[in-house]
DNA sequence: CGTTGTGAAGAGCTTCACAGCG
DNA sequence: CGCTGTGAAGCTCTTCACAACG
């Protein structure tokens, strides 16, 4: 499926890299850049030229040496390490405000993703329609995921429900969840979880300008 | 204000843990626990304990020995580490359905930022009004910045607007920017900028499941 | 000639192991 | 006695420097 890693440990970093140089170079493809560097990618990702060279040799050789990368080609082999080159089916459960944007988003497909079911315990949501989709109960989950194959849940319920969603998703055989909910969830070793909070980086935001403007304050000391 | 640091360097990655402590105390705040070990709270947050104690340990000396960490106290303590024992005043950029479901979201004040303003650039947006605000031009960005205070701005535009957006902001003073959009955008060197892109989690999650499946499949060789 | 791919050096982060202390 | 705080060891990731090559 993903011919991937050589066998070879690839860091976690590496991956969250490669999902910028996918975005970055999109964005060259849709002004027709042909090939790039890794200097001048580099540049545009704000990183180092050596750290993408390296990323890119995890999975094989795409560039050419004296030349660069092809855009297109470095796009699909990027898109072939990481897994999808193709499209996965996912099941979201907690349909609040936030759970109705992502069913309303339209950029999923673009990405390799299709949310192709809805869950909600709560029974005056159930058999409601959202962008297309039924809301449906999770006690019924198990049957839906074998029948619509589905392979990833992701989790959009309040913080406190988000136990019990996970326990649903990992019922029905699901393997990989992604967490909107600002709580942590247990799960077994076999499944994959991945939080999503934009608050870690509104934290990290304020955090680094603290720190900064404690330094500068520092180098320009009063008066 | 925050008093940070000890002047020593932090690691990025203490940053973005000591988010995930702050939820999990929260958590257990609620449950009116009131003292937490080490260990404990390690196990809440699937992370090795002496991590935890060292990462606290960058702050101050927050722990009683042979005994734990006050919940209440560690809290407080997290939140003037990461310089979020105040309110931060936000504007956002790009009212569109991210904009909006953000501009709605009532967690924001819970968490110390409030969002004071929003601008759009779109003629049939301006005058509009989302959550209480009303949406303005954002060539009278800079003045609004400086009679509201804001010093922090989010980007919610499309990914080809980003970088507009972002020369608007930093044009009105604001040091620090959360983009949502999905592309880089360049920035001065004293600007501050965190990305949020949950396909990135996506991607590594896809890509966490193909490794996991292929070392999988090597363990338990065909027939 | 210019840029990739890569071993080796360097930097940074995590874990260990235990002294220190309530 | 138990748990924190911390120096030192270990490990991983990043950067450098250059050989390899179209």
């Amino acid at each position: 499926m993903c011919p991937a890693s050589k066998s070879k440990h690839i860091p976690r970093a590496t991956i969250q890299r490669l999902a910028i140089y996918l975005q970055v170079l999109d964005a060259l493809d849709n002004e027709n850049v042909e090939v790039i560097s890794s200097e001048r990618l580099a540049a545009a990702c704000d990183v180092n030229p050596s750290q993408i060279r390296k990323d890119l040799a995890y999975f094989g050789e795409f560039g050419v040496r004296g030349v660069g990368y092809n855009v297109p080609k470095l796009i699909q082999s990027i898109k072939e390490s990481l897994g999808t080159d193709r499209i996965w089916r996912v099941a979201l459960i907690g349909v609040g405000n936030l759970g109705r944007s992502l069913l309303r988003y339209q950029g999923f497909l673009k990405r390799g993703f299709q949310i192709v079911a809805a869950f909600d315990c709560d029974p005056f949501k159930i058999g409601d329609t959202v962008a297309g989709l039924e809301v449906m109960c999770p006690r019924r989950m198990k049957e839906h995921v074998r029948d619509l194959h589905i392979e990833i849940g992701i989790i959009t319920t309040p913080a406190e429900r988000a136990q019990r969603a996970a326990n649903h998703l990992i019922e029905a055989d699901i393997r990989c969840i992604l967490n909107f909910a600002a709580a942590r969830i247990q799960v077994p070793e076999h499944i994959y979880v991945e939080y999503v909070d934009f608050f870690h980086h509104m934290y990290a935001l304020t955090f680094k300008y603290c720190i900064g403007e404690a330094q500068r304050a520092e180098k320009t000391p009063s008066s």
